[in-house]
RNA sequence: GCGGAAGUAGCUCAUUUGGUAGAGCAUCAGCCUUCCAAGCUGAGGGUCGCGGGUUCGAGUCUCGUCUUCCGCUCCA
């Protein structure tokens, strides 16, 4: 690459962790007891970008839809929740890996599929003796009597009791056993040769004091969704919405991840920003493409490199969607899910109103009857979202010196709206006090309405340098000019470029270019 | 979980065949400085990830352990 030519630097992933510690961003957790595994704590400028960020998605739900409300649920919820919503039972897998394919199984799904081997077999005899009898053929009755059959069949009873009662005791020993003794091989690398069945339980939980037994045991959340679910009559009684209307809310989320990898991306302990939208049935589809876009713009809004977002359509579909696509960003590490739209038809209402044996229900006065409410959610991961817009600022770019020669800059261009520090207020030189007293006063005066720093340690060029690895948009200077005429220079972070503009002036000026209301048109 | 790499100052790294740790930047104090990093003087800061072993002697060799990073599957 020529020397003198402009360039920017992709600045590679473990550079971009390092910076992020450097600068106060986000920190190891429990760093000084040799860390813990996949956790991380957010830094001074760490928190309030998130913050920021928070802020945006919070706005642009809540404040701009007159029809989202917004709640913030607690994380410890009745247990029974998380038998309505799946989670107890989808979260909760042995699982087994077979160490010649290097790919993992459930247990209890490789002992269904050898169950179903046998009962295609069964099938086979029947379509047989179909064709056979023709129309005098009854099937109920070839089953209750033809030899084969009812051998399979006591089988299939067996091995499916056998099940059922390992899974109900939570008995991994007797789960292989079962693998082991029906010589059920893997579909991939046709071996036998197993590891021991382990029970991954992807839910923490924890126990509320003082109550015995099972009734004590407590899962932290896994989303924050069902704290929605389960507040919809509330919510849509206290603020009298009509269908269709939203819910939204921010909040952690914990999950036992088997591998929690890529710095902030996969963490165990994480934060969801989450909108369920309740609308009437047979509207979901209308209503899923609408998500969709609204939060693709939303992305794009933010100036994110538009090559770096796509959308990526599910295939296999979760328990209790119709529709699902996801919005990719392209990370350090590649294209990865940063958000998921999701038609989850009335599934978690229903459920919740079976378990709950409460009423779910929404009156709809046009069509003059009750239903229960279908859903397009949309949830977006708070850490993930920090990380995309952490990489996608950062990189390091040549620049001129004072000799005009080429200097290295480490520079964040995030955009002005979520920079953590809105603008640094810079006496051109300390040692005179004219100028750092003028200085401190415009400092005090735009403390009041910004994430302001001041500072005069070092040249002046350093010290734009430390802003721009920060993501300071502007920078204040005060040089002798103000002394004379209550002038001062703006620095933008991104062009370089300065404009001298009176002190009265400055504070509109950050403001115009840190406004949310920009990102909304 | 399996395979590969690595852990020395706040950061980036050095310490040649084992002889009880250094540099640059950063930090702090002072001097000097009229707009885009690296001016001068001085100071503080390290149980060389942790534990065991070999050795007269281990940052260096060996074993274990922990942690992190990079690949393989699901999720926000």
């Amino acid at each position: 690459m020529p020397p003198n030519k402009q360039r920017n630097h992709k600045m590679d992933f473990k550079n971009l962790i390092a910076h992020c510690k450097e600068y106060g961003f986000i920190f190891p957790s429990s760093e000084i007891y040799d860390g813990l595994s996949a956790v991380y704590d957010y830094g001074p400028y760490g928190v309030e970008l998130k913050n920021n960020i928070k802020d945006y998605w919070w706005k642009s739900m809540v404040q701009m839809h007159e029809n989202i409300v917004g709640i913030d649920a607690a994380i410890f919820m009745h247990p029974k929740t998380w038998k309505a919503s799946g989670h107890v039972d989808a979260f909760n897998d042995p699982l087994v890996d077979n160490k010649d394919s290097k790919k993992r199984y459930r247990a209890d799904q490789l002992i269904e599929g050898y169950v179903e081997k046998i009962e295609a077999k069964n099938l086979k005899d029947i379509e047989k003796a179909r064709a056979r009898f023709g129309d005098a053929f009854d099937e109920a009755h070839f089953r209750a009597t033809n030899d084969r059959i009812i051998e399979r069949q006591k089988q299939i009873d067996t091995v499916l009791d056998r099940l059922a009662q390992a899974m109900k005791a939570g008995d991994m020993e007797e789960l292989k056993a079962m693998v082991d003794e029906y010589e059920i091989v893997c579909p991939e690398s046709g071996s036998r040769n197993w590891t021991e069945v382990r029970q991954f339980n992807l839910m923490f939980s924890t126990q509320l004091g003082n109550i015995a037994g099972e009734e004590g045991k407590l899962y932290l959340r896994p989303e924050t969704a069902q704290g929605i679910f389960v507040n919809f009559l509330n919510v849509q009684k206290s603020t009298r919405q009509k269908i269709p209307f939203g819910i939204a809310q921010i909040g952690k989320a914990f999950r036992n991840e088997i591998v929690a990898r890529q710095f902030i991306f996969r963490t165990r302990e994480f934060e969801q920003m989450e909108m369920q939208f309740f609308i009437r049935p047979g509207t979901e589809m209308e209503w899923y493409h609408y998500w969709k876009e609204a939060r693709l713009k939303w992305h794009k809004a933010l100036g994110t490199d538009p090559a770096k977002l796509r959308f990526h359509d599910h295939v296999n579909l979760a328990h209790y969607a119709n529709a699902a696509v996801d919005i990719e960003f392209e990370f350090p590490f590649g294209f990865r899910e940063l958000e998921g739209i999701h038609s989850r038809t009335d599934f978690d209402l229903s459920q919740h109103q079976e378990l709950s044996g409460k009423k779910i229900q929404y009156f709809d006065p046009e069509l003059n009857e009750s239903y229960v409410p279908y859903v397009v959610e949309t949830s977006i991961g708070c850490d993930r979202m920090f990380l995309a817009m952490i990489s996608d600022a950062i990189r390091e770019e040549t620049v001129p010196d004072a000799e005009g020669q080429d200097s290295v800059r480490t520079v964040m261009k995030l955009h002005p709206v979520l920079a953590p520090v809105k603008a640094a207020v810079l006496p051109l030189l300390k040692n005179k006090e004219e100028l750092t007293k003028a200085a401190m006063d415009v400092f005090d005066k735009l403390k009041l309405s910004f994430i302001c720093q001041y500072d005069e340690k070092d040249a002046i060029g350093r010290r734009y340098r430390r802003q721009d690895a920060i993501g300071t948009p502007y920078c204040i200077t005060i040089d002798f000019e103000t002394l004379e005429n209550n002038t001062v220079t703006i620095r933008e972070r991104d062009s370089l470029e300065q404009k001298r503009v009176h002190i009265s002036e400055v504070k509109q000026h950050i403001q115009d270019g840190i406004a949310m209301e920009q990102l909304f048109v």
